[in-house]
DNA sequence: AGTATATGCAACCATATGGTTGCATATATA
DNA sequence: TATATATGCAACCATATGGTTGCATATACT
């Protein structure tokens, strides 16, 4: 059974705590699965530099590659961010939010 | 108008992204207010570490000190953490936590 | 006043981090 | 088969990080 050893909910903040690596994030969850190369277009740093931060990324477990031909696609684990928002709620956080948006949903139009 | 500069929310997961300082922003939360002191009673390092942590944690604007006589007493900033929750939510994630915990309240007994 | 306690400051250290460059290899495509 | 494109690997580098120890200073307590 090759568990992959779930990662630490401190390694998912210390991967979303740089800005190159919070933005290749924000890239795939805008844009959709996509190459490292493709991710290094817009970017201020080398490839070689976001294939780092993916590395990070992907043993935070926030993102999973898979081999498309010559390329490899790296595509959000969004579940993964959901566990963070889950432990900050652990936290006694965040409780009047869940009620501020029940109140704008139930006295939506 | 001393804008204390506003930290980015890079700096709070960059803050979390730690063992020792999740540990810390934890006792925060469940004990509340104490001083860098009594923080690292328990902690398995130094005082002077646990203050370079709250140092980190200040400037992400997690916890903020206030003297007491002669020792400093460390607040949990909760507000901050609500702040990173939101973030995680404008990516597109949470939308069916929110509602299910809609659903929870609503057919709550 | 004298002692205990809490914080502050600074030097120091090993390792991690974020980044680069250069080259090799694998896979499409003309 | 050439040629272009995507990834992989490795060495290297400056600086940040997380931690320590030793000592100074400020504030409380007896």
């Amino acid at each position: 059974m090759s568990n992959r050893a779930e990662p630490a909910i401190t390694d998912v903040f210390f991967a979303l705590g740089d800005d190159t690596r919070l933005a290749v994030v924000r890239r795939l969850a805008e844009q959709g699965t996509q190459s490292a190369t493709r991710l290094s277009d817009g970017a201020h740093v080398t490839r070689q530099a976001i294939v780092k931060h993916l590395q990070v990324l992907e043993n935070a477990g926030l993102v999973s590659p898979e081999r498309r031909g010559r390329e490899v696609l790296y595509t959000l684990n969004q579940q993964r961010l959901q566990q963070a928002q889950q432990f900050l709620d652990s936290m006694s956080v965040g409780w009047d939010r869940a009620i501020e948006r029940l109140r704008q949903f139930v006295e939506a139009p």
